[in-house]
DNA sequence: GCCAACGTTGGC
DNA sequence: GCCAACGTTGGC
């Protein structure tokens, strides 16, 4: 039957940023909890956000590039993707020249806040059988948004001790 | 600061 | 369309 209703599985991911720019208490202190996911400059990462992400999709929150990476808290994707402002101004590190306000070429979607968690280290996740095909963990992966399986996602939120 | 891995650019 | 050069990412 064509208007028959099938639920959409759940669906998870995991968003890298640098906690000197934005933090998962930045993003707990940010007006309604909730951020644009500003600065995406990756077309693959672009992609996922346009393409696949759907509103209330469970995010991992990991910091990158500092001295403690890894997970930091949960997130939700809270928005449909739209396009980068900071895309269009000269003053922002993220401007492109090359993108035109009639065809934006950076989309991104909001993402609020859900919890804090304890820090689970890179290194935890590494040493973590169950997670061995984690796209976060393939060697030379450098992609800020990666799928994350349910499963994936169920052992994190056990080691976590969040059921 | 180093460097491996990867993405992008641009000449041909 | 190839591919070398270059820039970026991100853990260490």
């Amino acid at each position: 039957m064509a208007d028959t209703f099938y639920p959409m599985p759940p669906q998870f991911w995991l968003m890298k940023s640098e906690p000197d720019e934005c933090s998962i208490d930045d993003l707990a202190e940010a007006p309604g909890q909730r951020l644009p996911w500003t600065g995406v400059r990756n077309y693959q990462a672009r992609n996922f956000m346009r393409d696949a992400m759907r509103i209330g999709d469970g995010v991992l929150f990991y910091h990158s590039s500092c001295p403690q990476p890894g997970v930091a808290g949960l997130a939700r994707v809270a928005s449909a993707a739209y396009p980068d402002a900071t895309q269009f101004d000269p003053q922002s590190a993220y401007f492109d020249p090359a993108s035109k306000p009639d065809a934006p070429r950076w989309l991104h979607v909001d993402v609020r806040f859900e919890r804090k968690t304890r820090l689970l280290s890179l290194k935890e996740l590494r040493a973590d059988p169950a997670l061995a095909g984690m796209q976060l963990l393939r060697p030379g992966n450098r992609l800020s948004i990666t799928p994350v399986s349910a499963e994936e996602w169920t052992h994190i939120l056990s080691l976590l001790e969040i059921s």
